[in-house]
DNA sequence: TGCTGTGAATCGCTTCACAGCC
DNA sequence: GGCTGTGAAGCGATTCACAGCA
């Protein structure tokens, strides 16, 4: 790899593991739906049941953040969603620009759940003259002639690529260059970033290719398998209590 | 959770660890990429820097599939495309549909890298009727009431849920009922299914949470660390060399 | 009594380092 | 000599199981 191990040893995050940083927007998402509901407590083995993960996990992660709960009764709902949207740092605005204003740039431009979180579209941005003024999700497309000075009027940190995969790499350098310093990569490339720049993948086809092995894997056993038991009717289980992670898309550390 | 401990021991998968299979697609792009360019073999050093990853984990990984390289001169470029492409599944047909065609089902169904990788887009279905018969990308949306018609009728096992949150879990129980076993899931939604069946789950804003927390830390680093220096000039790094994963979505086998 | 918080055990993945082969 | 393939060491995350507190 190109540095010879600048990565800083493990001062890293002054404690919190990746895995469960990964997992506090899960958590937050079912406090906020119990804090809906206007439920006041809850206990890790039900916030676990709703966050899909098993509530040993949950608890390890919580006393991560801190000791948060009560003995005997529980997690206070309202006092957590602060304490994990504090972590995030979401309490924070995050303006965020959206280059690649095709099909996929407009779905994430529309997407309600940013807004909900703290992340503010703060521009879009597109390669094409045509598109240029015309409102996407109530925001005007902007041309990428533009960017840097977009970037930084806006104050932006984080940026989203959802350009072809031939542009990705072009349109990155120009975000790190005008001082983004997080980017949400939907182009199927490895990007390459200076240190200190985080990058997180999401590859729709990758995911894909991962359901196909596992489905490949489900045909053979059914057919050499000893039963050759269909998996009708069988037990309900949280989808999200996975496996072993192993996903492809994570954040280096600077 | 659930069962009380049905997951199979550790037949799962006779071998390949998740985290391999997870990146098993990573490497198949790079090598369709030096295929394309008419590349003859390749060393585990230059495909692993071309996949983002350290060398020692790309060979590593190939050697779960079987001993494909050559000792001194590297690996065989096409040979490799098929030995992987058959150990994901590639090599057959897999009709997907997708459910929700708003933005987000739009922008899928017409992402070219699914038909690239022998995946098909069989049906679009959505709930509005409205929208039954109008084309996108080619394919005329269908109704929901046809759903498991269209399932059955194209011997589809593979599902994509690109609908609000609220429809998912609804429209994934349709899915299951009609014999699909792998779901790759868009709405942000813990989805409950049966033994059997494996969920991915693509969550945009929990993406940008994640980037969110360590840009937060950036921040505060910089502020409190001891050198302010920026992250500026500082050496390149394939991006893709990220830390432990950590992320949410995974695959659970049966 | 009930549920949290956590040391200790375990598991799986990554990385090292080098033997083995071309 | 060069590069693969792989035991062994190292490391982080998960799970267990129970002490500690309300």
């Amino acid at each position: 790899m190109a540095t010879g191990r600048t990565h800083r040893p493990a001062t890293r995050s002054r404690g919190i593991p990746e895995a469960t940083v990964a997992r506090l927007p899960l958590y937050l998402r079912a406090l906020t739906a119990l804090s809906e509901r206007s439920v006041p407590t809850v206990s890790s083995e039900e916030l676990a049941a709703a966050a899909g993960v098993n509530s040993a996990k949950l608890r390890k992660d919580f006393s991560y953040l801190g000791s948060y709960g009560t003995r005997g009764v529980g997690y206070d709902v309202e006092y957590l969603v602060y304490q994990i949207s504090r972590e995030l740092g979401l309490t924070q605005d995050w303006p965020v620009v959206i280059v690649g204003i095709g099909n996929l740039g407009a779905a994430l431009a529309n997407y309600g759940g940013f807004a909900s979180r703290g992340f503010r579209v703060a521009a879009l941005i597109d390669a094409d003259p045509a598109m240029a003024g015309k409102p996407v999700a109530g925001i005007p497309v902007q041309h990428t002639d533009d960017l840097e000075k977009i970037i930084e009027d806006n104050g932006v940190s984080i940026g989203v690529i959802a350009t072809p995969a031939g542009a990705a790499q072009q349109v990155c350098d120009r975000l790190v260059a005008a001082g983004v310093t997080s980017i949400l990569n939907f182009a199927p490339t490895v990007l390459s970033v200076p240190d200190g720049v985080d990058v997180r993948k999401v590859d729709l086809s990758i995911e894909l290719q991962i359901l196909a092995f596992h489905e490949q894997r489900k045909a053979v056993e059914e057919g050499a398998g000893a039963d050759g038991a269909h998996p009708a009717a069988a037990p309900r289980k949280e989808s999200a209590e996975q496996g072993p992670d192993g996903d492809v898309p994570a954040v280096m550390p600077a």
